[in-house]
DNA sequence: TACAAAATGGGGTCATCACCCCATTTCCGC
DNA sequence: GCGGAAATGGGGTGATGACCCCATTTTGTA
């Protein structure tokens, strides 16, 4: 967990005195509302946004990014390709001061923990009216993290998944990846019996008592890289 | 299936000439944006279309088409309270001369069968860019049905689980849904030898070998209700 | 340093599953 | 009505999973 409040999105370079913004959305309709709020006058700013670049997925991204290293980058997680919230620990490597701002409609809780973790400083719902993420978007531009009161409350009920130790979320991870006990024995170079333990351990944590409810535990709370929906 | 080529979208009144629409969507962003499009006068048609409800669950889209009747319904199938293909054939029993275009991100083969077999008159990505959509939906509003090439080439490749018999199918839905093969059993009123045929069977058909790769063809497919995404 | 939690791993048991064999019956289409 | 696919269900086997018991070691933290 890193503690950037009041971290600063600086970016690269603001063309033209105008803060500049990449956007990426799997879902063009989402894009294009999006690109023509955030860059008309008078609504984030008076200047408004400059819209440098697009991205539909999660390669572009990241190639996007690098290339401009923006003020703001605001992005859904689910995203074909490359999603989750590996993508963002990977900006905040390429593009520092590139504030990170995620837009989704996911609501796994297990996934909202990784994005605050790896460095989002905003966090909205697509379910709320947009109009919340445009009033927020100036304050977090100057550096002030912001999380909607809607993941809020989904973050305080914090995820059955922190009872967990370390060793019992790979066991998780690679259970429900379809890999047997022998084969995560190998994976963790230890014995199938300790994975065995790890495994009835966190099943008697969860409450759990067969694989299909671990995945769907896994799936409510984005343990799994599910095929995109909505 | 119902054959409804030439179908006509009359819906139940034209206000003030122009055709009534009602916007389903669990999206507040997309729903704007498709409201702004449609009802802006030379887009759709000359007049622009009439957004007469918003809704953004299930339940809301069954109360607001019962209520306006309108020509078209827009509808993304991923919402809350109650999604997929029975919201469509609801619809089309409270209000039978509605034309339900489907516009959503879900890509799961198994459920787009289901959207066409119960009536749905268009079917649109999101990944694709409006204009697809806008372009298309004054032909579907005089009776002719569309379906995006994105999902028509989802549906030529036709899903592996046609394959399967009704008595497999049923299983596989219990399977996945954590029952147990005596559980199964006792719902189905056969043998629990039976229900292990039907399995092994089914497994055999689709090239699977576990319950955690049975899930992750069923997500594919779109046979669990899973969690919103995106 | 001392203590607790975590991680390691061995023993066993019982239920369930994946898959093979086999047979009968039921039902639909030609 | 005949044939074939579907559905039914019984026997069996080996593998795996879900738990129980137990012990040792490692690690982090008070």
């Amino acid at each position: 967990m890193n503690n950037n409040v009041g971290w600063n999105c600086r970016g690269d370079k603001e063309e033209g005195g105008r803060k500049t913004v990449v956007v990426a959305d799997d879902h063009a309709i989402v894009r294009q509302s999006l690109v023509d709020v955030l860059s008309e006058p008078g609504r984030i700013n008076k200047e408004g946004l400059q819209v440098v670049e697009q991205a539909e997925d999660g390669f572009a991204v990241l190639a996007a990014v690098k290339r401009h290293k923006p003020n703001l980058l605001l992005l859904d997680i689910t995203m074909p390709l490359a999603s989750g919230a590996e993508i963002i620990k990977d900006i905040q490597r390429w593009s520092p001061d590139t504030c990170t701002v995620v837009f989704t409609g996911m609501e796994a809780t297990g996934l909202l923990w990784g994005l605050i973790e790896d460095g989002a400083q905003g966090l909205f719902s697509k379910a709320d009216p947009v109009e919340e993420l445009l009033d927020k978007l100036p304050m977090i531009l100057e550096g002030t993290p912001y999380i909607a009161p809607r993941f809020q409350a989904l973050l305080h009920k914090k995820s059955a998944i922190t009872a967990l130790t370390a060793r019992e979320r790979q066991t998780l991870s690679m259970v429900v990846g379809g890999m047997s006990n022998r084969e995560i024995a190998e994976a963790m170079n230890i014995s199938p019996k300790t994975v065995d333990k790890h495994r009835t351990s966190l099943m008697n944590k969860l409450n759990l008592h067969s694989v299909v409810e671990l995945i769907a535990f896994a799936l409510r709370e984005g343990i799994i890289d599910q095929p995109h929906g909505s």
